[in-house]
DNA sequence: GCCAATCATCGATAG
DNA sequence: GATGATTGGC
């Protein structure tokens, strides 16, 4: 590896002496870089990888970052540790099951599954079936979860955010108990226990937690100013034996605040780590200056100053623009042929990405795409595992690893006719209390689902031994699952195809649990799994959330305007407007050349689709003195389709037309 | 008492 | 489009 790539800033992080350090990193300041060449330096010299952590955001980056980090040093810095907060605990909950009341064999229970037990929570504490207006089980999931992840009181956060559900807040603080309960009988974790009972291994146990931090001689923490307290706790009690710790971030890029996320744990690391070290990279050598100085705009727009100002030595004559469209529709096919014209000068679609703040706001781009051909793929939104028949299979292969796990016996049970959520529910409850005759289905014989449960039962024994071979599992699984899917859904002839896919995804682990929990932690994308692998210049199309820490030549952030981006939630609230500024600031940073902001006039709002205003541009200083603009009509439509207008807009039109044919004006 | 079909309401980001 | 309350049927 050579130092001399490395500024000084860098390279100060990079052969920084044991101890504790803050590398405070402005977007494109290459801080993903120095945490690569830290881990190769380190390995260089001498460091056994075994002993280093490196938690990332995403399993991607960890896997992205470890790769890099081989090239330069070799395979033995495969060896190095890395991933999520959440995969890190995975394994070693596991390992440590036993001091938590668990059994090694727990499962973890994605969103989805957690709202279903909720929901079940729900009625159980008189949240269900009355005449007042009570919170959905998605609300309640976020309240209890808001509560873990922030540790403030459950009834300022219902204040807070859902003032209208104040009188529930005694049944919410009892839901909150029996959801915690009833998880521990299940055997099984959702996405905040992971944290929450890692935090309580190493807080209560101190033989678990030495054995634990004997183990992270060196531990790296990227994106830091996204972690909550229980992270924050974790990096604490994990590194405090060795004391060798590295945390990166950047205060400006927060945007997980939804999430309990808490700046202050960047913000205030000096005062816990006293010793810290505290380095700052600011040159960015990602961006030309024009793309920066919008950025800049962005920051200075922000409420909370952020002090911070990026500079660059890229200079170019092209300011990033602000493409106007009349709606969505021309939007996309704006989208849609500037990609290709970009392609037909020369450059890839490799370079280029589409950002958007919801997974769902790309779709009639992806139509559009299709249509013409490009090859793309898109991360965030709805993933493979999430299809409602890929969870089925899911839930077979769940009580094969985990009599235990109700949700998956409650989803299973009501494929059958005449067996509702009622008596699946009793079902699933008798099989927790009587782990040892599992699915028993004599006591049903006399019912009309009989003869199905005694199917099932058989099909699941016979599934036992399997579970150190997942793809003759899943084989063995789907020849009794194929036949109920066509039964199940009426479009089964699109389903179908995934369940082979399932079966190669299961071909690549070597056990059932980590197979399970791989899917829970990172679900793969579902335009990975469609991707034609032999296609090799694809487009990007990302959620911002999932484009952060990566970088395009080309960007082209679309959907602005107020009720979209920013969401319409953020609209009345200061803090999430906020949230949603530091949002687009991370948007606008992972350009490198060239920028495009695409905002269509009217977009879709409460009362149909309207002209719409973006509150997060409007504020901007100077804002028109850094964008250039641009007529996103399209001119040359013939090379693609006519742009159709939305029918809403169409109809309004429409009826404005006719109110103006009766009501001529004088004069 | 439970199931299955029907109707109103409301939306995000992710491990 | 999903969630959840409601309603009619067994």
């Amino acid at each position: 590896m050579r130092l001399s790539d490395l500024n000084p800033g860098q390279q100060a992080a990079v052969t920084a002496p044991d101890g504790v350090q803050l590398v405070v990193a402005g977007a494109g300041t290459g801080k993903t870089r120095t945490l690569v060449h830290r881990v190769a330096w380190l390995v260089d010299e001498g460091v056994d990888p075994r002993d280093i952590v490196l938690l990332t955001f995403t399993r991607r980056a960890a896997r992205e970052m470890l790769d890099r980090a081989s090239a330069m040093v070799g395979d033995q810095a495969k060896a190095v540790r890395g991933g999520t907060f959440h995969s890190f605990a995975v394994s070693a909950l596991r390992r440590h099951a036993d001091a938590l009341g668990y059994s090694r064999d727990f499962t973890v229970l994605d969103r989805a599954d957690a709202e279903a037990l909720v929901g079940l929570v729900r009625g159980e504490v008189g949240l269900g079936g009355r005449e007042r207006r009570a919170p959905q089980r998605r609300t309640l999931l976020k309240l209890v979860s808001k509560q873990i992840n922030t540790g403030r009181p459950l009834a300022d956060l219902i204040d807070a955010s859902y003032p209208q559900y104040l009188e529930f807040a005694p049944e919410i603080e009892r839901l909150a108990v029996r959801y915690t309960e009833r998880k521990r009988e299940q055997n099984v974790m959702d996405f905040d226990d992971l944290l929450v009972r890692m935090v309580e291994l190493l807080r209560d146990h101190p033989d678990r937690r030495e054995h634990l931090a004997r183990g992270v001689r060196y531990l790296l923490v990227d994106e830091y100013q996204d972690t909550n307290r229980l992270q924050a706790e974790i990096t604490g009690l994990l590194s405090y034996l060795h004391g060798n710790l590295m945390v990166v971030g950047d205060e400006a890029q927060s945007i997980y605040g939804f999430r309990g996320a808490d700046v202050r744990n960047i913000l205030d690391f000096t005062e816990l780590f006293p010793h810290a070290e505290v380095i700052r990279l600011e040159q960015n050598y990602r961006s030309v200056q024009p793309v920066l100085d919008l950025a800049n705009g962005v920051l200075q727009s922000a409420a909370e100053g952020y002090g911070k100002v990026l500079f660059s030595e890229r200079s170019s004559p092209e300011r990033p623009e602000l493409v106007t469209t009349y709606d969505e529709q021309e939007q996309a096919s704006y989208l849609a042929q500037r990609v290709q014209e970009r392609k037909a000068e020369g450059l890839d679609y490799r370079s280029q990405a589409v950002l958007f703040r919801s997974g769902y706001h790309s779709n009639l781009l992806e139509v559009e795409l299709q249509r013409a051909g490009v090859a793309f793929r898109k991360f965030g939104g709805l993933k493979f595992v999430e299809a409602s028949h890929v969870r089925d299979v899911f839930a077979l292969l769940r009580v094969v690893a985990n009599p235990r796990d109700v949700m998956a016996w409650v989803r299973i049970l009501q494929w059958f006719a005449g067996l509702g959520a009622v008596t699946a529910e009793r079902i699933a409850q008798k099989i927790l209390d009587h782990p040892e005759h599992s699915l028993e289905p004599t006591p049903y014989r006399k019912r009309k689902y009989g003869p199905a449960l005694a199917h099932l039962a058989q099909v699941l024994s016979a599934a036992a031994p399997l579970s150190d071979r997942p793809e003759a599992l899943v084989a063995h699984l789907l020849e009794y699952y194929a036949p109920l899917l066509e039964t199940l859904y009426e479009d089964h002839r699109k389903r179908v195809n995934d369940l082979k896919t399932l079966t190669e995804l299961a071909s690549k682990y070597t056990d059932l649990e980590s197979l399970l929990a791989e899917v829970a932690l990172d679900p793969p994308e579902q335009t990975e799994i469609d991707a034609d692998p032999a296609e090799e210049d694809w487009l990007t199309l990302s959620t911002i959330h999932s484009a952060k820490g990566l970088e395009w030549a080309v960007v082209y952030v679309m959907q602005l305007g107020d009720g979209h981006f920013p969401t319409t939630h953020a609209v009345e609230d200061p803090d999430a407007l906020e949230e949603e500024r530091r949002l687009l600031y991370v948007a606008v940073t992972r350009a490198r050349d060239a920028l495009e902001l695409v905002r269509p006039t009217f977009l879709r709002g409460r009362f149909g689709v309207q002209p719409t205003e973006c509150a997060l541009l409007d504020e901007i200083p100077a804002f028109h003195s850094k964008i250039a603009r641009r007529d996103g009509q399209l001119r040359g439509a013939s090379k693609t389709k006519p742009t159709e207008k939305h029918p809403d807009i169409a109809a309004a039109e429409a009826r404005l037309a006719e109110f103006m044919r009766r009501f001529p004006r004088k004069g």
